[in-house]
DNA sequence: AAAAATGAATAGCGTACGCCATTCATCAAA
DNA sequence: TTTGATGAATGGCGTACGCTATTCATTTTT
């Protein structure tokens, strides 16, 4: 048979061609980790695949803080003058004061009303700690079934449930089985007006 | 030479003789996380390693938090392929997303509940920018007889109305006589969980 | 007898290897 | 001309391979 082809500049599996789309590498993990840390894997690849985590999640964060800005007392002493003299002329840096663990944090947008008694709403900028341990009670981030979603942690009778604020939205037991990683420890809510 | 030993029962490395004291296994991860679980990783041999353990001590009782993974993309590559778009590659600094006008930008805490209807809570700290104009319709922090407050704005007939969000309070009208002096237009609303 | 040396046995470790998936230029068939 | 088949090119993927480190029974030396 004839020869077919020749030449293929540019032929071949392209780089990103992977569910991360991006390149991957080996690494040795010690077996009581593996199967978290696969699923986590599992977790990140199926929503970068259906581009879930895409202009929805901003990253992560913090840059050089030089801007500071001033901080008003909310209670201003009666018969105050003008804005000048009484008020607490402290200065804040957003980083800082909102991020505490900086290389361990990240932003994500809400999307849903299943925790709107915990004043968060859609569309709100949730900052998410990663180097809090998710305890009872804490608002947490978590994938399940490769879907991101905002819940508060409960832990009853040694069972972890993520219980939404929103009388419409169900608890989810998360039993075995349940493909489910939280992800981090929400610290702050920004709501824009 | 004469040979030497012969078989060797019980010989050999121990499993679990390595800094995790635990078995390992390869996976693969993607480029943006590697260097993060190598930190990690890192991290908890260290931990695991300054664990003097005696001959009495039970093995390896290890087991991290079942419900942690603290870990996450620090960044995305640059340089991301086709749909990159998007993905956000930059870092975010809170002050610049936070701030349009810093030279006019200040902060108040929110004391009361006059206005938990927009999703501004007793203890929230409120980002107000004073180069905005306050309209119709924009909630504005004002000082009312030396009072800051925080209300929205509602211009009726042409007559301005502090009004709250929450029906235990009652709307201001702001007549000739009041002393009112509106401060800034709410923008960000920042409640801590 | 005690200590050191030897070599068998086996686990840890990083990565290269074999195989699969994907992409593309070219050619043959329709 | 268009379509599909073919094979070259190349990255993804899991894991087996080659190496090192550790441990122990036996032998040799002191």
């Amino acid at each position: 048979m004839a020869p077919r082809g020749g030449l293929r500049t540019g032929a071949g599996r392209k780089p990103g061609s992977n569910d991360y789309h991006e390149s991957t590498r080996a690494i040795r993990v010690p077996l009581s980790l593996w199967d978290d840390l696969k699923q986590y894997l599992e977790s990140i690849k199926s929503l970068r695949k259906r581009q879930a985590l895409t202009k929805d999640m901003v990253f992560p964060a913090i840059a050089p803080p030089p801007l500071s800005f001033p901080l008003f007392a909310s209670r201003i002493p009666a018969g105050f003058p003008s804005p000048a003299d009484d008020y607490i002329d402290q200065r804040l840096d957003l980083n800082e004061y909102l991020v505490e663990h900086p290389a361990a944090t990240f932003f994500v947008r809400v999307s849903g009303h299943s925790m709107t008694g915990a004043a968060i709403h859609d569309g709100d900028l949730l900052i998410v700690d990663r180097a809090i341990e998710p305890q009872h009670n804490r608002i947490v981030i978590a994938a399940v079934n490769g879907e991101l979603t905002v819940k508060r942690l409960a832990i009853q009778d040694g069972i972890p449930w993520l219980m939404p604020e929103n009388p419409d939205y169900q608890p989810l037991k998360i039993s075995e089985g349940l493909d489910c990683v939280i992800w981090g420890v929400v610290t702050q809510v920004i709501h824009h007006v």
